[in-house]
DNA sequence: ATCGTTAACGCAAACGATTGCATAAAAAAG
DNA sequence: CTTTTTTATGCAATCGTTTGCGTTAACGAT
């Protein structure tokens, strides 16, 4: 016997009135008297009636529920989207029902199945860098299944998406670098198939060649992982392998960035003076380690919030995916701090 | 027409047969002849059938799903307990409907309301800071609702919960610091309602005593919300305001010991020479910072799986309630880095 | 006295799947 | 060629709620 089981019936049958009444009563519809709702009520209250959302998704074939699937719950970027997900849906109303990937994509097909399975009423997906095929995602956008992706975004058509200005926030820390003076800049680049990697490394393309520098391939190491174990493993090999040693390192994200930071100490080079570093995510140590570490900052919590309540609104038809032609784009923000800067300005 | 549904009652029409043969000849039950299985299941996979779990809920008053709420998921440790829940939730076949209570009582009320609604089979929870009265809880645990408590864990008699030994860690923590010869040990303090704060307070003060120090309550100080701004105030009245200036500090959590590093540096005070530093809860940062900070580990992927395994066994009936009488805890484990060590050895 | 109106409520189907109990047809036993 | 058993399938209720439509009784109007 557990709690709250108390069902219309058991209400219905305590005031010997039907189901129907005992139903209209609790929403305050007209037809019923007053004298009864307030009964209906009473005994709802006494018997600690709450109403089955199971039963309701059923008849109403909506759930109040929206799936989130992300590669990873521990990374410090994703937390904050999850909490801006959560902030918008549970104020509308909805339940979150997350799951995360650790990046493989079986476990995303799966996890996309079971949330059908359970009568989700919208989607919000960070996919896999193993995802290099959308097939499992286009099928559902194709039936007019609510989705809004999210930071990896795919390359579909009429996908709905919120991102980051990944181009412009490493444009922006890449030419920071060169303004403190910095001329050979090297990239710790991320996974290929990932857009936001491609994106940025863009970025500092461009941030080069639009102040005259020269891009060097060798100067691009890719670091899939982007733990800091590679991205020290990568330094030490911009340090002693190459010719034309680097003397700035724009990395596609903090932990690799703090990888260069060790490797830098370990062969003895000074940060900012002879190493400048700049690294994207302002993960939270960026501002308590030693030398404070320059990096983009996403606005994590705001594309939870944004995505989300894109989302409910195209759930709750307040929104058509079909005006929506171009992905949103959020703003980042270079957080400047003590590892790129040399020059007293 | 959303995808998926194909219900069974298309698959009966198309083959003309009852709903009822349908369903058994999917899970494969005697008396349904192979000839009839085989087109069944061929009609299903053409229409792209997915069993809708809500009537099976319904259906069954099992949803398959485990409430988790938690005070907020961006912090390191609920992350990784939460990638733990996920982890083993998911390996067994329940979905992990997600809140988190910012610290506010009602929202925790209100989210074990609504997860009530929808049928939830079972509730992971660390409750608010917020919360003092149990009531809420232990209404459910006598309806025999399952419920595992985890971290912050409720004064109720019977209430099933996984926690880390917070004495023991704290313990090690200080004798640790006494080890290196630090005699003036100070203690940044959490807040005081919950039990893994007092916890780790008593543990600081046995360790004290057990080696014959003196406890001064003047080098207790209470930082409630585990802020380095607040850990760094406090560490500046430390030094500045006491006539006994402490030679170590041991927090509560890292957030606080951080705090505690930059005051030191702003007072010009070396670390661990001069003032030895240990946090608590082992965040990512705490071996990229410098100096790298001691820090008591706290094992949240196996706290998650732990509460999330012992929950599901009670909800399958494989584990009585009534036969774990003490919490379960898990051990913790002192990470002792440059922070803390003054002594070669 | 009859008719129409309205207020207040009940009936029953529906959502999708499961399952105990019938039932029909086919096979085996007599 | 019956009778019994087996095999394969269908019926209908159930889970808890909602809702279109029908029903009843009371009331005022004619």
């Amino acid at each position: 016997m557990k709690i709250g089981q108390a069902t219309i019936k058991d209400i219905a049958k305590e005031l010997n009135v039907s189901s129907s009444t005992v139903s209209r009563a609790l929403k305050d519809y007209p037809g019923i008297s007053d004298e009864t709702k307030r009964k209906v009520k009473e005994v709802a209250d006494k018997l600690n009636y709450r109403p089955n959302a199971i039963a309701l998704s059923l008849r109403k074939s909506r759930s109040f529920t929206i799936g989130v699937i992300i590669p990873e719950v521990v990374h410090f970027f994703f937390s904050t989207v999850i909490s801006g997900i959560e902030e918008v849906a549970s104020s509308r109303g909805y339940n979150v029902i997350l799951t995360q990937t650790n990046e493989s994509l079986a476990r995303e097909k799966s996890s996309l199945d079971t949330m059908l399975s359970n009568q989700i009423d919208g989607f919000l997906i960070s996919f896999s860098k193993e995802t290099t095929d959308f097939d499992h995602f286009s099928k559902l956008l194709d039936y007019g299944y609510p989705i809004v992706f999210f930071d990896r975004i795919p390359d579909i058509p009429n996908a709905i998406s919120v991102m980051i200005d990944d181009y412009q926030g490493a444009y922006n820390a890449t030419s920071h670098l060169i303004e403190q003076g910095y001329t050979r800049i090297a990239h710790l680049a991320g996974p290929k198939n990932l857009n936001i990697s491609k994106e940025r490394e863009r970025g500092y393309r461009e941030a080069l060649i639009n102040h005259g520098l020269k891009v060097y391939p060798e100067f691009i190491i890719e670091c899939p992982f982007g733990t800091n174990e590679e991205g020290f493993k990568a330094t030490e090999y911009l340090i002693k392998k190459i010719n034309l040693k680097p003397d700035a390192i724009f990395a596609n994200n903090d932990m690799a960035a703090v990888g260069a930071m060790l490797a830098c100490k370990a062969e003895g080079l000074k940060i900012p003076e002879e190493m400048g570093i700049v690294g994207f995510s302002n993960w939270q140590f960026c501002s308590i380690i030693e030398p404070s570490l320059s990096s983009v900052s996403q606005p994590g919590f705001k594309i939870g919030e944004k995505a989300t309540s894109m989302l409910l609104d195209m759930i709750e038809k307040k929104l058509d995916p079909d005006t929506i032609t171009a992905p949103i784009v959020l703003e980042t923000e270079l957080l400047i701090r003590k590892s790129s800067v040399r020059l007293s300005s």
